[in-house]
DNA sequence: TATTGTTATACTCTATAACTATA
DNA sequence: TATAGTTATAGAGTATAACAATA
């Protein structure tokens, strides 16, 4: 984890030091890099009560929000490797927190679905979420907490970042239907 | 770095596919954690034109605004371990980018000090810094852009955030003088 | 005896590529 | 022949701890 260097980055775990320090205080871009990597400090330490990682939350959310998507439309929406989504799931059907299953039609495919055990953990993990929220908002009054979410959103499409959900299996058909 | 789950978080070299969107876009939270390591992503590209990954900005940066500090004070500022500190300096010094000099009373200690080339490189940087600043804020008017920057101060003092730029070794005295 | 910087090392995380089974 | 998932493996990055010189 070095992309703390900010806004240089850095990946950040449960691992102690990161490069964190780096920006003028005058920089939307050093500031929000700064910013971005405490806040996903801190959300680790917050779901690392539950037993998560936070990759392991990303997962859960995504898999909640898109039941029954394969392996491979869930890993290419987190932007993460084939080989590094079969490990985390592996960590959380072992944990029981999801699972997989075969595909109806095309038996290569495996689809994902929390257990019942996984919603529970992931409804908990999402208070515990808007907890810390409250505290990196905490001063603002509601107007002013939309305001900031409008410009960040701003920011976000003028860096071409998504904030979109996965649509779920549902929603998805072949594309010569 | 898989700090990228975020608001996991994340540490991003300019390593491919990090684990990247995770939040739900009514959160700042999530937000913010998104923002930041996209905009870690795209300096680290930036700085990277000129053969300089982000921690080397990082370090070049620290070092030129707090000339003649030692390893170790810069160490701790920028919340690395030593060892990596002495990676890094190894470097920079490789590329005559700065240079360690004998501390004038303690033969332990070296302090470190940007050579010609070394403030060349670091302008230069800061120029592709402003590049991308003015790529982020595109569309803000100079007082909105006021306006984002304090409120993520706001969130930078709720999240016990400091944003602030190390004293050069001038400013430092024992503290018994 | 404590501290600065260095070196050696072990560990984690990630990604690439080979492999199996299906299509 | 191509694709979903798996496994094996190699590489990068980081941190811990032992070490040398000096205080």
């Amino acid at each position: 984890m070095y992309s703390a260097c900010v806004p240089g980055t850095s990946d950040l775990g449960e691992r102690p030091g990161a490069m964190a320090a780096t920006g003028p205080a005058e920089s939307v871009g050093f500031t929000l890099a700064q910013l971005g990597l405490e806040t996903a400090r801190r959300f680790g330490e917050v779901v690392g009560a539950l037993g998560l990682e936070p990759r392991h939350f990303a997962l859960l959310r995504a898999v909640g929000g898109a039941e029954g998507q394969s392996q491979q439309v869930i890993a290419e929406y987190l932007q993460i490797p084939a080989s590094t989504m079969v490990a985390i799931v592996d960590h959380l059907e072992l944990e029981s927190l999801l699972e997989r299953r075969l595909h109806p039609t095309d038996r290569r495919t495996r689809t994902l679905h929390l257990t019942a055990g996984g919603k529970t953990v992931l409804a908990e993990a999402m208070t515990l979420a808007m907890g810390l929220e409250d505290q990196i908002c905490a001063g603002f009054e509601p107007a002013q907490r939309d305001r900031l979410l409008a410009m960040l959103r701003q920011v976000a499409g003028n860096l071409d970042v998504s904030l979109a959900a996965l649509p779920d299996a549902g929603g998805h058909r072949p594309a010569h239907v």
